[in-house]
DNA sequence: TTGACTTATGACTATAAAGTCATTATAATA
DNA sequence: TATTATAATGACTTTATAGTCATAAGTCAA
């Protein structure tokens, strides 16, 4: 996993997709710096010029894998106009992105935690990026609110913190049942089975 | 915490009480032998009687605390008739066992993921009691289709998953804020919240 | 080409914590 | 009480791995 392998011009970026590799390949509880040295093709040392601690290696690891997928997913969903229809593309964006970081997100979700390798204030950033997330939605649940279409005692933030864990739930599920290879035809089913129960429930 | 302040009559029972009680106070991530051996009152070697390992102690301390609750929540969920009545009885008897055990489900949901300092058989068995109760629900729901009260187009299995992780994220949502101190009257309004949305969804 | 500066190296050090085992204390039995 | 069996001890060994730093290689301006 040398830069011209990884396709990445600056070393910090060679480190940190060497880094993902291994976290999707062996999971947080073995990766080491060495593995990390090792795999990136340089010493162990050169990485301590590019990143503070191992912390600081699987803080952006992280980081990065969030930062895209939420960028991505809030450009289409302000494209929407009703809270409906947001909802839907924010569950279909969110699985279709963890479809095409199956190997990430299988580690990330199913090691579920990781954070705990993380220090205090890593796992606060790593809180805070999830709070991010729940606020975002929560915008989407007032408005509905506003507009009678949501019911008006929620609390719009912890609605946001259900969703994304049914999301989340959801994809985890998959994963333990094999089914890694997500086509356009399964995420959208699965979207449409998140956003019916999410909107209207269980019930009949 | 000897044998007599932690009212326990046998050793085993004694260490893993005294485990509990580091991992409530410090989390996972800090849990070590030393500690548990000088909070149990004993010598280090003496725990190697009772455990095989340190793993073998995170195990049963998860287990004893996940039997527990199921056989409490089972017991009550099968006295009630309709599969409505069971699921807001489930719900309820679920966070109001989290409230009972607050500190250690606050260090076990918070710290979100010491199952990775499990060994990947604990984590098997881990998953399994997960499933087993996942699968308590999907006979509910599977009820609840046959009735034509629920939805049929439903994968029952998934659905209970869903359930599990809507119960969770109130409860690390509560414990985020701050609310430890669950009265009756928050567990009832937190359950009346879940069930209105698992049933009904959010929608007006 | 030389010297100054930057980047990289990897053997080495430091440390934390799991797990061991010869020794000692306690309990049971004759 | 003496003898044997069982339980407990904690100093010690082992292991894993994070992080360091003296040394070497590479780069570039004068």
């Amino acid at each position: 996993m040398t830069e011209e392998e990884i396709g990445k011009t600056n070393k910090f970026d060679c480190i940190l997709a060497s880094a993902r590799k291994l976290i999707e390949q062996e999971g947080f509880s073995s990766f080491t710096m060495d593995k990390l040295a090792n795999n990136a093709g340089i010493a162990k040392g050169t990485i301590y010029l590019y990143f503070k601690d191992k912390n600081d290696v699987l803080e952006n690891v992280l980081k990065s894998g969030f930062q895209t997928m939420f960028n991505r997913m809030t450009s289409k969903v302000e494209k929407k106009e009703t809270p409906e229809e947001k909802i839907k593309t924010l569950i279909y964006e969110n699985l279709f992105y963890i479809s095409e970081n199956k190997y990430f997100f299988k580690t990330v979700f199913l090691d579920e935690m990781h954070v705990v390798f993380l220090k205090k204030t890593s796992q606060e950033s790593y809180n805070l990026r999830r709070r991010k997330y729940a606020v975002f939605i929560s915008e989407i649940i007032i408005k509905g609110i506003d507009e009678g279409i949501f019911k008006n005692l929620l609390d719009p933030l912890k609605v946001g913190f259900y969703l994304i864990s049914l999301i989340k739930t959801n994809a985890i599920y998959n994963f333990r049942n094999n089914k890694v290879e997500f086509n356009e035809d399964l995420i959208k089913s699965e979207t449409a089975e998140i956003f019916d129960i999410f909107i209207d429930g269980i019930k009949n």
